[in-house]
RNA sequence: GGGCACGUAGCUCAGCGGGAGAGCACUACCUUGACAUGGUAGGGGUCACAGGUUCGAUCCCUGUCGUGCCCA
């Protein structure tokens, strides 16, 4: 029994629970050994996370692929997991031990501290899982992974040994991104750029051997910074090398102010001509492009902040190298201030001594960290690097050689251009939380890189013995307790970035290093489906280390989805307060409606400005499809199994069976081409339109008739209609459709498992494939329904006659409505000059035109009776005699409406025939058209002159 | 500054080289034996603007204006 009403929260958990207990979603399937895999990884949420429409979006798209390829009957793996999400974590520990006033994480020590980031996943983290099984997401959980999992960290281990004995991982000390507040280094791709209204400073710096007078400009350079407070760092002035302005400066020396230390003005054609006063000051140590001019002239690199951007001058060798007498003092003096406050005070001593020209309001962008939000600083650490230019390369000849494809292209080229102009990629990061760097050092500085401490020990132990730092006795004890050899050996401090592991999970989730069954079966992956702002941090990374480590690259479509925003367009987030709760949408309207929702919205290459009365409206659809199956139990219309669609005589369902398999190639063919959109639309337009507004209306008379072979027929067809409605709406709407074919038949197995209805073009032998894998072990009653072939079966000889009904009742209803006739007025329908086949079609569809035009009865005469109201239905006159009942001067303004509209298009087309170059030029098939159309519109303009005629005989 | 999108009904969006579409909202009528979470009918658009290509442009090209995003 179905219930009366659709209550989405009712069926839903239990329907989750049922796929769950029936371990639906597990991955290799002992009945599906021999069918092809199908595989997804889930794009990891972070176990920090919960679900944002983001994830609603990406996971009803990877669901709407995974359930249409179960039901097409492959071996499906949908991976799913988390990811340990390094800085995020840890902020979140970080701050729960700060509410609960306990220790920090420094207090802790680093082993208590991730013992704590332990527990706590285990209490609170993964939430985002359950949130995904409310969307209705049918991974095989029982094979959910976490980037920090045993052996997932091992592949981490393994990859980085590797790439460093290859020579694509090192250490290197360059300038990187460096979190002031988080104090770690993050990846460019962790930087933002924001834009800043802040100051360009001018600032005079004293040539050498001139006698500096702010009155006097031959005696100083001015330069343009945007960041005062690095002058400390300064080691160089850069004018561009075609400056006139500057050209006999170049080679001269400026004193830096305050600082007094000397360094040379050189040509660069880095220096802006056009920008502040075409001189810029050069610190290598505190900016990117700084660093590089300094390369190029041999500065020196001087850093005056310390990790937390507080000037770090006391005590700093290269600060006070070759500076002259007093110096010291400024040093005491600003040591230890925060950057800006020291930006404040040098700027305030500049202006003391006339070094401060002037200041301009100035507008640009300064980097944030995408984490902390703190202004981010370049910084010269010790860090290690990817050589990613290296792997770059077979990452992007596989996608240049259609290995693997985006959809849409366009982001390829987004693709090519980033990975064309790639930087190294600085991996580590001072956090705790995290892959630990698999690198020991000696007491030199020396570093040893192995998969375990054992090997490195060793590898060290022996060098050291080697080179006689350490006895051979030394060097054995130190093997054997680690006590001893603390101080001596110690472990690099610092973790991997997190997305080093998620650039693995392609094949690590499926027991990379190990040669397991699954790595064979289910790696390379079929789909990637994700949205673009991870290209850069997750898919370019992916491709570079499966085509590395595989050999192949992970996946052969790269799906890129939209972005959801607000209904105005704007980006989601929680400083602006636009966020909305998918969770919410599944609570008021149910997850299948928000699923649709997302689905009909997301056309390809736009983004998906949700509102809310969207989902509202699909809601309905699903209550809809509620009624239609209470519509087909109430009249007793149950699924036969021996019943043959392709076999049925009644027209009426030969047209909904022709319907059916036209629905169904346009849901296939959309799916497979990735158009989730077109998939939804055309099956809400069968559904609604074509099952519900003319199928269930137009088979009432039937099912209320008399017992007979017609009734049996269509019970069984309504039956069938509606049981492919639910399975090509499963993917969309999984939860409705399952409780629906749970109850409406018994059933032998889930919706979730049934076979597809068949597509167009699947050769025989998948079709056999599909009933072979699906069958042994759990026989589908179904299955041994005969299938239809959605290309071969068609029926035009019932979609011209049900056409013509369709017609013919619409006709009748929009004039009834325009004539303002009550609906409780039934009135006469007279066909005059009804062709042979019209007679014959009639009276099958009396009872139901009667019941849907609201009319007492259908006749047949020569001619249109006296002062009635004529209908064009198919080139035949359909015929109303309404004298009495109806205005005639209302008709006769109808009439001469559709006279107008008849004349409009007839002109229309004359202009168009009658221009030669249409005719000349115009393809043959638009000509013969247009010359159809013309033909159709004067035939029309008769039958209404002759209404009008007749009109106007009978008013008098 | 470079790049990628986008500007179509009041709103949110499809579509597309040969007669402008959907959902929501709106108007009128209807509680008919699945459904008022419904039905029927209807109103509403110079397809941002200006050029060009074409027999024909909402669609292709160029430019302008506006919006969004990415990169520097």
């Amino acid at each position: 029994m179905i219930e009366k009403n659709y209550q989405p929260a009712d069926i839903e958990g239990r329907m989750a629970r049922l796929w769950e207990n029936a371990g639906a979603f597990k991955a290799g399937r002992p009945e599906r050994r021999d069918a092809t895999p199908f595989t997804i990884v889930i794009p990891p949420p972070n176990v920090t996370g919960s679900l944002h429409m983001g994830h609603a979006l990406n996971n009803t798209l990877q669901d709407i692929l995974c359930r249409f390829e179960r039901m097409r009957g492959r071996d499906v793996l949908w991976q799913p997991g988390t990811d340990h999400a390094g800085i995020a974590t840890q902020m979140v520990v970080e701050r729960q031990l700060m509410e609960r006033q306990e220790p920090g994480r420094r207090d802790l020590g680093r082993e208590k501290f991730l013992e704590r980031v332990w527990q706590w996943k285990a209490e609170s983290g993964g939430i985002i899982v359950n949130q995904l099984k409310r969307l209705g997401a049918s991974c095989d959980w029982s094979r959910e992974r976490f980037t920090m999992d045993e052996g997932l960290s091992r592949a981490v281990v393994k990859v980085f040994v590797e790439l460093h004995r290859q020579g694509l991982i090192y250490k290197d000390k360059r300038l990187v991104n460096w979190d002031p507040k988080l104090l770690t280094a993050i990846s460019d791709l962790e930087v933002q750029q924001i834009e800043v209204k802040g100051s360009l400073w001018y600032l005079r710096y004293p040539i050498e051997g001139r006698t500096f007078s702010p009155d006097d400009p031959k005696s100083f350079i001015v330069v343009a910074t945007t960041r005062p407070e690095t002058m400390l760092g300064d080691t160089g002035v850069a004018v561009h090398p075609d400056d006139e302005r500057y050209r006999d400066l170049v080679g001269k020396h400026v004193i830096l102010p305050l600082v007094g230390r000397r360094i040379p003005i050189v040509a660069d054609e880095y220096s802006d001509p056009e920008k502040g006063s075409g001189a810029v000051k050069i610190t290598p140590a505190h900016d990117f492009n700084d660093f590089d001019v300094g390369r190029r002239h041999n500065l020196r690199q001087i850093s005056v902040l310390d990790k937390e951007a507080s000037l770090a001058l006391v005590g700093n060798e290269d600060y006070l190298r070759e500076l002259p007498e007093g110096s010291a003092e400024l040093a005491e003096e600003l040591n230890g201030l925060e950057r800006f406050a020291a930006r404040k005070k040098i700027v305030a001593r500049m202006e003391d001594f006339g070094f401060l020209e002037r200041i301009e309001p100035n507008t640009h962008m300064v980097p944030h960290g995408d984490r902390s939000g703190v202004v981010i600083e370049p910084y010269l650490t010790d860090q290690w690097y990817v050589d990613a230019k290296t792997m770059a390369k077979p990452a992007v000849a596989a996608v240049r050689n259609g290995t693997t494809t985006f959809v849409p292209e366009n982001w390829e080229k987004t693709y090519f251009d980033w990975m064309d102009n790639i930087q190294p990629w600085c991996v580590s990061r001072q956090l705790w939380w995290g892959h630990q760097i698999p690198a020991w050092y000696g007491p030199d500085g020396k570093v040893f890189v192995a998969e375990t401490e054992e090997e490195a020990v060793g590898n060290a132990l022996g060098y050291y013995v080697e080179q006689e730092v350490i006895t051979p006795e030394q060097g054995r004890e130190m093997a054997l307790d680690r006590n001893k050899r603390t101080g001596f050996i110690t472990r690099d401090e610092d973790v991997l970035d997190t997305w080093f592991s998620s650039a693995l999970w392609p094949f690590s989730t499926l027991g990379w290093p190990d040669d397991t069954p699954e790595m064979k079966r289910y790696y390379p992956t079929d789909v990637l489906v994700t949205g673009f702002d991870i290209i850069f941090f997750w898919v370019a990374r992916m491709m570079m280390m499966g085509l590395h480590f595989m050999k192949e690259a992970p996946f052969s479509i790269v799906y890129i989805h939209a972005l959801v925003r607000d209904e105005k367009g704007a980006k989601m987030s929680k400083s602006k307060g636009n966020v909305i709760d998918p969770l919410h949408l599944i609570d008021e309207y149910g997850a299948d409606a928000l699923r649709f929702t997302l689905s009909a919205m997301a056309a390809q290459g736009r983004d998906i400005k949700l509102a809310a009365s969207r989902v509202d409206g699909y809601r309905s659809f699903a209550t809809k499809l509620w009624n239609a199956c209470r519509f087909a139990e109430m009249n007793a219309c149950a699924t036969l199994s021996d019943f043959d669609p392709t076999k049925t005589n009644q027209t009426l369902n030969r047209w909904i069976v022709h319907e059916t398999s036209r629905a169904t190639r346009e849901v296939t063919k959309a799916i497979e081409g990735y158009r989730f959109n077109e998939a939804a639309g055309a099956i809400y337009r069968f559904v609604w339109h074509a099952y519900c507004d003319w199928y269930v209306e137009l088979v009432k008379p039937a099912l209320m008739g008399e017992e007979g072979d017609g009734k049996t027929e269509t019970r069984a067809t309504v039956a069938w209609a509606r049981d492919e409605i639910l399975k090509l709406l499963h993917p969309f709407m999984p939860f409705i459709t399952e409780e629906l074919w749970a109850v409406t038949a018994k059933r032998d197995g889930l919706l979730a498992l049934a076979p597809w209805p068949r597509k167009a073009g699947l050769s025989p032998e998948q079709a056999a494939m599909i009933v072979a894998a699906v069958s042994p072990i759990e026989p589908v009653p179904v299955l041994a329904l005969p299938v239809i072939d959605a290309d071969e079966f068609s029926d035009p000889a019932a979609e011209a006659e049900i056409g013509w009904v369709v017609d013919l009742v619409t006709a009748i209803r929009s004039l009834r409505a325009e004539m303002n006739i009550p609906p409780a007025t039934l009135t006469s329908l007279v066909l005059s000059g009804a062709s042979a086949e019209t007679r014959e079609r009639a009276p099958r569809w009396s009872d139901a035109v009667k019941r849907m035009a609201r009319l007492s009865d259908i006749s047949f005469a020569d001619k249109s009776p006296e002062g009635s109201v004529q209908l064009l239905v198919r080139g035949e006159v359909a015929s109303l005699p309404l004298k009495g009942v109806i205005d005639f001067s209302a008709e006769k303004a109808r009439l001469d409406k559709e006279l107008a509209k008849a004349d409009a298009d007839i002109k229309r087309v004359d202009a168009k025939l009658a221009n030669e170059k249409f005719v000349a030029n115009a393809p043959e098939e638009v000509v013969e058209e247009e010359k159809e159309k013309r033909e159709a519109a004067m035939a029309r303009k008769a039958k209404i002159l002759e209404a009008l005629e007749r009109l106007k005989s009978a008013a008098t």
